[in-house]
DNA sequence: AGCACGCCGACT
DNA sequence: GTCGGCGTGCTC
């Protein structure tokens, strides 16, 4: 008999374990690792992944599986082994980990349906009952005693009476394919003709479809929408046709294309320059002796490096291998796309956030099945179920965005070293600001440096301009825009270059005080201010989505002197249309861009020129390439400065130089202008010079005093509940056990209150941990996390650890 | 997650 | 003396 090792379905630590069951003789031949079954677990059936496949197992009265889901296994070896290696590392049940890795579609869907067992009894004591369960038979329990509350005690009683029971109705599976409805035909042209002419006098539409059949040139499907069009009639004369036998309709699926009705110009490798060369051989040289490698590829904006990538993709292809490229969301833009599936066509899927979760599986499903060698996607797409990879590319290493915030708390950065170790293949960083870490662990000699430092074509680097807001302020100028800025926009408008300009704070402003008591109006759910949005007249809660009317009057002393302050991109453009009325502003943010595609209308407008003006937070930052803007604008370039966080100067310096790097992209040259109140700050002046190295420098002493990355690692651990009194004490028994079990190196901070004290109510404390080599860190926590059951009912504490944090709040 | 088992308060 | 509260523990 064989037997299954199974993860069942359930996402808490207590099942986090494989589960053996039977495996029934009919599924012997085909069972494999990977697969997806349903098992009986307790009273209900659910889900599950087979991790392995045994001769024998330690308990007796085992289950057997109940069905297998999958025909082929929807993780790899690879992937399963790679899925429990991250819910090691990061501290998260295993199925979290393969959830990560899947689309969405293939996740179980439960529901409790009601049963009807005793059918004659329930029509004579509860009739009504019978009648509403008939008419809607796969109705979720919970949405029929919404809708039906007055029948909730005859819904008890009959089953007390055993008429009727609950029971669990899975949905297992919600994939779905697109299938294409086609049309063709066995009889020759003659044949048809001679069909045509027999047909009654009437049916005219019947006779042009059969015309349009002889027109063909062969006896090709067609597609049924085709001929529907062409001919401008409905479906029934051809439905007509295929009953008496003429011709016959085919379905066939296929892959939906999000891109199927795009033009996309092939494109062939470009001459590289001797730069570009030598940034290219050592890559080639790991791939032609297939070792794994980490290279950290520092080349400035305008390098070339996306030509370095595609050109060992190229290689890679060429050996018969796949490749995944990695892009942070928001540069993956329709320009990003074009240029992989310029360059390789039908080789390519793409993986992101704007697909549906059709779209979704269905690239997925190019990779695991072969069709297609290169997945270019957004974080997830590191999980690209390829088996024969031979090289994996991180472009914009340094952002955030790789690293999920949910579990499983990975760095895409780490599942991709582990996957190059596995593939022995290697793994190229690539940054114009790489992150400290990454930067420090090439100048050690742990990853291989690439230099890219000039631009092709021998392009200067835009002219960096920084103006001191606190001069302006002295002569007199109280507005967002310097007297510098303010020139240099008017004359883009006169000459019709187009601008862009940055700040990274939604809403119309930051916080709204009253003059006279000093009352800054907050949240009721979570300790920050609430920031004014002027269109709906709202004051909203960037944390929790709370929103209420902006008051008339303080709340506190009833005073009529509520005034805003700080600056969001909401006023600067209405600051726009009143200080240059004629200049036409486009505005990005999450607040413009919620709509699916709007994101895209907006930019592709901005290329248009059907604005003079890009005005926008974060997201305009990154992969644009506009020809025509020649100014960027930063009007805050310390918003970021100070926030609560280590990282603050390495995200300015990284922000300041990619927003500059958006000026100046073709023939004319680009200008920029740096406004801040922190001008002598050693981020924002190397960022105007342009100069990496010295900041690193300088970043890296600030990081050595304080014991921060990459001198140190960290763990994070954050606990909530409702009641303060609560958390502190969890947290301060858990500071103590921390303590107890780390060695002497290992710093212990806090417990404190977190940078945001509390968030929908909840009270937010947290502990952090600095240390340099901890082998029973990981076990200490893992204990710490099973020692306080976190998420039950009767205790509402909610304990996160995060390994190597990104967020500190 | 979902359910059974089990030990303490207000009821026929 | 029993019904039922939800705390605890188990599910192959």
């Amino acid at each position: 008999m064989m037997i299954a090792k199974v993860i069942v379905d359930i996402p808490v630590k207590e099942t986090d374990r494989p589960f053996d069951y039977k495996i029934p003789l009919e599924f012997e031949s085909f069972i494999q690792p990977g697969m997806r079954v349903l098992v009986p677990f307790g009273p209900m059936k659910r889900l599950g992944f087979i991790l392995s496949i045994e001769k024998q197992s330690e308990i007796k009265n085992l289950k057997a599986i109940s069905q297998v889901i999958d025909p082929t296994p929807v993780l790899t070896t690879e992937l399963l082994s790679l899925g429990k290696w991250l819910s090691a590392e990061t501290l998260c049940p295993r199925l979290f980990a393969f959830s990560a890795m899947l689309p969405a579609v293939l996740k179980g869907n439960y529901k409790k349906i009601v049963r009807i067992n005793d059918k004659e009894s329930l029509a004579r004591d509860y009739p009504t009952l019978l009648d509403i369960l008939l008419n809607k038979p796969e109705m979720e329990w919970t949405e029929l005693l919404k809708k039906e509350p007055q029948q909730s005690d005859s819904l008890n009683a009959a089953m007390k009476k055993g008429y009727i029971s609950i029971i669990q109705w899975i949905k297992n599976d919600r994939r779905t394919y697109k299938r294409i409805r086609y049309i063709t035909t066995a009889l020759s042209k003659d044949e048809l003709m001679d069909v045509s002419s027999k047909l009654d006098k009437r049916s005219l539409k019947q006779k042009q479809v059969l015309e349009y059949f002889i027109n063909q040139e062969s006896h090709l499907k067609v597609e049924i929408t085709e001929i529907l069009k062409r001919l401008n009639i409905g479906p029934s004369s051809i439905k007509q046709l295929v009953k008496k036998g003429y011709l016959v309709e085919t379905t066939e699926e296929v892959y939906r294309d999000p891109y199927a009705d795009k033009e996309i110009e092939r494109t062939t490798s470009l001459p590289l320059t001797t730069t570009q060369k030598n940034a290219l051989a050592p890559i080639q040289e790991s791939i032609r002796s297939q070792t794994h490698e980490v290279f950290l590829c520092h080349g400035v904006t305008g390098s070339g490096k996306t030509e370095v990538y595609l050109q060992a993709i190229e290689k890679i292809l060429n050996m018969g291998k796949e490749a995944i490229v990695l892009v942070p969301e928001i540069a993956l833009t329709p320009q990003m796309v074009h240029r992989f599936k310029g360059r390789f066509g039908d080789e390519v899927a793409v993986l992101h956030s704007g697909l549906s979760q059709g779209e979704k599986y269905d690239e997925w499903r190019k990779v695991l099945e072969g069709t297609v060698h290169v997945a270019v996607g957004a974080r997830s797409a590191i999980f690209a179920p390829f088996k024969n990879l031979g090289l994996i590319v991180i472009d914009e290493e340094h952002e955030t965005s790789y690293k999920q915030e949910e579990q499983p708390r990975y760095h895409a950065r780490d599942v991709a070293i582990f996957r190059g170790k596995y593939h022995q293949c290697p793994v190229v960083l690539g940054s114009a600001t790489p992150s400290l870490e990454s930067y420090a662990r090439a100048k050690k000699g742990v990853y291989h440096l690439i230099q890219l430092l000039e631009r092709v074509n021998q392009r200067s680097l835009p002219e960096v301009q920084m103006v001191d807001m606190r001069e302006e302020l002295r002569a007199n100028n109280h507005s967002m825009f310097s007297k510098q800025l303010f020139e240099k926009l008017q004359d883009r408008l006169e000459k019709k270059e187009q601008s862009v300009l940055f700040l990274n704070r939604r809403g119309y402003s930051t916080f709204v005080m009253c003059r006279d008591c000093g009352y800054v109006v907050q949240c009721p759910h979570c300790d920050i201010s609430l920031t004014y949005h002027r269109k709906q007249g709202m004051l909203k809660c960037h944390y929790c989505g709370h929103q209420e009317p902006y008051p008339s009057r303080c709340p506190e002393c009833m005073g009529s002197h509520l005034r805003y302050f700080g600056t969001g991109t909401q006023r600067v453009e209405e600051e726009l249309t009143k200080v240059l009325p004629e200049a036409r502003v486009i505005r990005m943010d999450v607040d413009t861009t919620q709509r699916k595609g709007s994101h895209e209308k907006l930019l592709t407008a901005f290329g248009e020129g059907k604005a003079d003006i890009l005005l926008g937070t974060q997201m305009i930052a990154k992969g644009l390439d506009f020809p025509k803007v020649t100014l960027v604008g930063v009007l805050a370039a310390d918003a970021m400065l100070h926030l609560p966080d280590f990282r603050s100067s390495e995200k300015t310096f990284q922000l300041l130089t990619q927003v500059s790097g958006r000026a100046g992209r073709d023939k004319l040259p680009g200008e920029v202008i740096i406004q801040s109140y922190s001008t002598e700050h050693y981020s924002i002046i190397h960022a105007s010079n342009h100069d990496y190295q010295s900041f690193y420098d300088q970043e890296m002493q600030m990081r050595y005093r304080h014991h921060y990355p990459p001198f140190y690692y960290l763990a994070m651990i954050t606990l909530s509940h409702t009641q303060v009194t609560k958390v502190v004490d969890t947290a301060e028994k858990i500071a103590d056990h921390l303590k107890k079990g780390l060695s002497s190196g290992a710093q212990i901070l806090g417990p404190t209150s977190s940078a945001i004290p509390r968030i929908k109510d909840r009270y937010r404390y947290q502990c952090m941990v600095k240390y340099k080599r901890e082998p029973n860190l990981l076990s200490l926590l893992k204990r710490i996390q099973e020692h306080y059951p976190t998420g039950t009912k009767n205790d509402d504490l909610k304990i996160t650890i995060d390994l190597n944090p990104f967020l500190m709040m």
